[in-house]
DNA sequence: CAATAGGAAATTTTCGAAAGAAATTGAACC
DNA sequence: GGTTCAATTTCTTTCGAAAATTTCCTATTG
């Protein structure tokens, strides 16, 4: 319904002003993710190549080049000869995202614990310190709900959980971890804009602090509080949200 | 340099002819990936668009489609405006892709042990046999090595891996497995082809069996054999496999 | 001789239109 | 009333050419 389009060609910039994006396939790939992690874009809705041609003012290619790419990532689902949708949200979903997601950072966990180094401590405290401002900032002006802030809030919790992890030496975990985070915020933007309300006392803080400390004195327990942390949230997530209908 | 071009015209078949393709795009998807897991394609060479376009017989759109796909499962590399390029090997990828692959089966079993069915015990039975069946045709064959032969026996080997891991339960797990039976099959082809005069006694089908028998029991066991299953092809690997040079 | 600018060639990327399938509509028929 | 079939419409998919960018080569300069 919203549909913005930018008009159609001002594709010469691109070059040098940003920092990256380089290729209109990028663009719609990073744009079409955000939206539809953000839900601007209906789970299960089909997507026409029409309507995304206006909305992002790109022609075919890229869009379809940007949907393939997010089909892999599990953001898209596309039949044969009819097209695309967003893929849907559902509780078994979620539930497998959660604990694969669990799966692979305990792992990750666990080897950046056994090799971390001083750099890796130092991240790990920074983003921590980082994220702490941020909430501390957030709950200040927890009268007026922005977007913009919401935004930069999970921006610090995906690097304090990242840096955690960063030591593991494996591309391979840091990726999945990577594009299971993406996922999982699927659930989590809506859910967290809707519950500024109704809050049922969690101290977030305090469990990223528990994670921190164990992680820091290398203590195994480090690895069930992750999990605990992220099995919580998902719970307070079903108990939430308003699911789709069983189909 | 041996592009077997099939002309270009032929694309109305498809349709219901073969069992799946439906479109260029799956057609383009399927073949780039046989032939970058075969060799066919070398490692880390430049994959320039015209020459993709001869060798299938398809224009720029399904290819780039089936690029972008195959990059995000790690089969091809590509920069900003500068094209894609087959994914290079290297011990390193190979270890991690072997330890990421241990780390989702060992989870993939272990679930599955715990909820298994009589269907599933039963395909496994079945796969066993049917590679075990496969397995003795192969070494009466020994003198001819066929590449139909080969193919065939990694099918069936697939398959007794899968069926072990089937009932799991997470659609995310299984998907990531198969990611990493490709991924690591790139490196598996190429040493299975030359190693057949230098065999290095070892029974595959006893580890089998083993791994079997600890599963059909529901022995934690089983995910130790499995592990060392894997390693023990992984160690092999990197031994006869000439590496690139350190770069 | 090294370094650099300029320009030609090669290559990737994007577009808009054409071709191909599926969904929809509506009329004719049981 | 309900079904089937064909025409129409909508949408996806593919193509080939145009635009944008990088790469390669060459001549010029310090």
């Amino acid at each position: 319904m919203v549909a913005a389009a930018k008009a159609g060609n001002d594709r010469r910039i691109a070059s040098e002003a940003a920092g990256e994006p380089g290729t209109l396939s990028e663009v719609a790939y990073q744009r079409l993710r955000t939206d539809i992690v953000s839900g601007a874009l209906d789970a299960g809705k089909p997507l026409r190549l029409e309507a995304l041609k206006q909305r992002y003012g790109l022609s075919f290619s890229p869009l379809r080049e940007a949907l393939m790419r997010l089909q892999s990532e599990r953001l898209v689902l596309s039949t044969a000869l009819r097209g695309f949708s967003v893929a849907p949200l559902s509780r078994e979903e979620m539930k497998d995202a959660t604990e694969t997601r669990i799966l692979i950072e305990s792992d990750a966990l666990r080897r950046s614990m056994q090799g971390g180094d001083d750099d890796w401590e130092a991240g790990i405290v920074a983003a921590f310190h980082a994220l702490s401002l941020q909430a501390e900032r957030q709950s200040r002006l927890s009268g007026e709900v922005g977007a913009v802030d919401m935004h930069a809030m999970d921006e610090r919790h995906y690097q304090f959980h990242r840096a955690l992890i960063a030591h593991c030496g494996s591309p391979r975990l840091l990726d999945l971890a990577d594009q299971l985070y993406v996922e999982t915020q699927r659930y989590r933007l809506p859910c967290l804009v809707g519950r500024v309300a109704g809050t049922p006392a969690r101290d977030v803080a305090a469990e990223h602090q528990q994670i921190m400390d164990a992680t820091l004195r290398r203590s195994e327990d480090a690895v069930g509080y992750l999990a605990e942390h992220y099995r919580r949230t998902a719970e307070i997530i079903e108990a939430s949200t308003v699911w789709p209908s069983p189909k």
